[in-house]
DNA sequence: TTTTCAATTCGGAATCATTACGATTTAACT
DNA sequence: AGTTAAATCGTAATGATTCCGAATTGAAAA
């Protein structure tokens, strides 16, 4: 998802155009990868030395709702990205040397449901951890500030 | 896995059998659910009134080491459950309202690594979240003292 | 443009899960 | 029984996240 689209979802919401969504936004548009909060803090401390904590959390929080954001769990971490734009529902790939992520166009939940007769399914989660060609290869480059190493 | 077996493998491992660990291990021999550290805690809060959180957390690191205790992270907290005793790798279907598990007898990952050609893969996670058969019927039983509702 | 007001932000305190640590106790071996 | 490393206790420290009252501000109305 683009920052303009974002913008778009935010103002079909009622909701106000501020310097720090604008920020977190861009940031997100310009970052695939999956950001924490203090992640977030960082890659803006030049831009909004004095952003606060609370900003940032309630923002990922109203723009996962939004669905601007996707959210995941990692390391024991609330981790946010940008929407994906591709149609259907997947999942993801996460590099967890570098961040990088790459969608996985597949989802085992149709087989799911014939296993589970009269229960009712609500979610799931289906991620894969690894590293990615550029990480795997030991010399290639990692990108900078970005170790996502499980603890 | 039973209690026995786990006290068997704590001597293979050289570690010590006591009290705490007796009891912690029973607990999950009895509960097949996915409990966190202060669920332990409070279940043992009668025989062992004063035993610590680091013991707790301490045991179950360890134990889910040694594969006598799985553990995922649900709701922003670690839970553990008995290893399963079935063969092969395999996920779980999770209610959400008592905490009873469902082995999913399958697994996505044969599927996913040629998708990603040049990756190293090196973990994963599926789960699947629901109301199970007692529970989905809005009438019907929710364990006592287990909301697992999802934050 | 000014006024207005609810939405937003700030800063810091509070909460919750988890880990760390020094002092004490204890299981298991001799 | 004595020895010793492992385990436990109690508490303090940490880190992520949330809460809260006061101050600020975006955006719509006057």
């Amino acid at each position: 998802m683009t920052f303009e689209e974002a913008i778009r979802r935010l103002r079909e919401q009622g909701l106000k155009r501020t310097p720090s969504r604008e920020s977190i936004l861009r940031l997100f548009a310009s970052d695939g990868r999956y950001l924490s909060a203090s992640d977030v803090r960082e890659a803006l401390a030049y831009e909004h030395p004095a952003m606060s904590l609370d900003t940032i959390y309630r923002n990922l929080s109203s723009f996962a709702g939004l669905d601007i954001l996707e959210e995941t769990e990692l390391g024991g971490e609330r981790k946010f990205r940008m929407h994906c734009d591709r149609d259907g529902h997947h999942h993801h790939f996460i590099c967890m040397a570098c961040g990088r992520t790459e969608e996985l166009d597949l989802c085992p939940m149709d087989q799911v449901s014939a296993l589970l007769p009269g229960s009712v399914i609500e979610d799931h989660k289906f991620e894969v951890y690894g590293r990615c060609p550029a990480c795997s290869t030991g010399a290639d480059a990692e990108l900078p500030g970005s170790t996502q190493e499980k603890a």
